[in-house]
DNA sequence: AGTAAGCTGGGACAAATGTCCCGTTTTTTC
DNA sequence: GAAAAAACGGGACATTTGTCCCAGCTTACT
């Protein structure tokens, strides 16, 4: 299986949107913009008239459920694409994009978008790619948050989390994981008291060697 | 939000296959074949051979966790794409693919296949719509089964059940909503003693206004 | 500094879901 | 058409997860 990531990033096409495109080419319709923490790029249910390209920081896609609950698509890093779907199909979004810390993104309008993907062959190839990718992730996490109990879940997430300087709020976390936060928490004091997270260091962390026992003991 | 689908058709990609390309085209590159209920189509953590469009038939699309337990990612009718990913991204099969009645599909070596997507311009489109409406799909689903109960998913389920002719083993819907056949089956107890769904019927089936009704009240 | 707002952690209980199991029914196979 | 295999339905119980709630702690605002 290719790997778990939680913060999906995207190198190529940030490169692209930079490097590939001329200064004529952008003109009005390629340009920055900036969002602070809380600000929304997409709202659900709407129409949007850019795709972005995220350049920094952290936001995180989600869908509020008629109950209110949200659910956690996924988090998105430096070069992520957002947008396309919509753009692609010619539907209203199906997620909201919520900035979590201050995230600054290339926007494109959709009509010059829709232009390059059909005339680009190298943008082409990398949406492409960027859409099997992340159905591909999209579909191995729906199908081990489904088939596993919670805390499997989660031991994959701390063990990703890791590797992060990042630190998340609860909820966030929680919502990803589709889980209540009163849940999240029983899970972490159990991790804690059967000594597998260690209760002192700066954020919740695991040692990569337990994490491959832990994941053995599951499949067993 | 877009119609959910149970079973994923895709008339657009069969008609190309069928009437867009030559017999010269197609020579060796391209041709039918059948496998029984129960064959498989593609197996996870193999590399394939081709990229098949179904074209009679019903089959499943599952991954297999370490645990034994299954999880069905989506069901595939007429003109269904698949393989798809693995070749563009070249990487093994993430899924398996499983005949659940006789099925028939079109196989298209992968060198072919990818000479298409980058040559042929409507394939290309075609590929890009199928991809997104996927990942839509995809993370609707994901959203929707881990933020509301196990019974709210299970009626949504029904009420697109009722549309279709065909028949599904317990398990295969058990296995598509996440949930163990006996979870299954005491929700069904419980929507037959509620007088949700009809228990003499041919099969499950639920009135279209009873549905509609039920989705508000787990809204509220 | 001082109050309000919002995270955080966890107790107590209710509800949902899984596991194990067994008897019945349906389907397959020879 | 009988035997074997698979699917079905549900009881009893264990486990997991959610809901409600409250008290302590941090952060933001004035």
């Amino acid at each position: 299986m290719s790997q778990l990531t939680m913060i999906h990033t995207n190198r190529a096409i940030l490169t692209f949107i930079e490097n590939q495109l001329t200064e004529a080419e952008k003109k009005d319709r390629v340009f920055l913009q900036t969002w602070p923490a809380g600000g929304h790029l997409l709202k659900q249910g709407q129409g949007n008239k850019y795709v972005f390209v995220q350049q920094t920081g952290l936001s995180k896609v989600h869908i509020t459920e008629d109950n209110g609950k949200d659910f956690i698509v996924q988090f998105l890093g430096e070069g992520e694409l957002l947008g396309e779907i919509e753009v692609i199909q010619k539907t209203p979004n199906l997620t909201t994009v919520t900035a979590l810390t201050e995230v600054t993104a290339w926007c494109i309008t959709t009509d010059y978008f829709a232009y390059l993907i059909t005339h680009n062959p190298e943008l082409n190839r990398l949406l492409l790619l960027s859409l099997a990718h992340r159905l591909n992730q999209t579909s191995a996490r729906a199908s081990y948050q489904q088939v596993y109990p919670a805390e499997y879940a989660m031991l994959k997430l701390l063990s990703v989390l890791a590797t992060q300087q990042t630190s998340f709020a609860k909820k966030d976390l929680a919502d990803y994981l589709g889980v209540s936060v009163r849940s999240f928490n029983r899970s972490l004091k159990q991790l804690r008291e059967r000594s597998i997270i260690h209760p002192d260091s700066f954020d919740l962390y695991i040692e990569r060697d337990v994490f491959e026992r832990l994941m053995r003991e599951y499949g067993e």
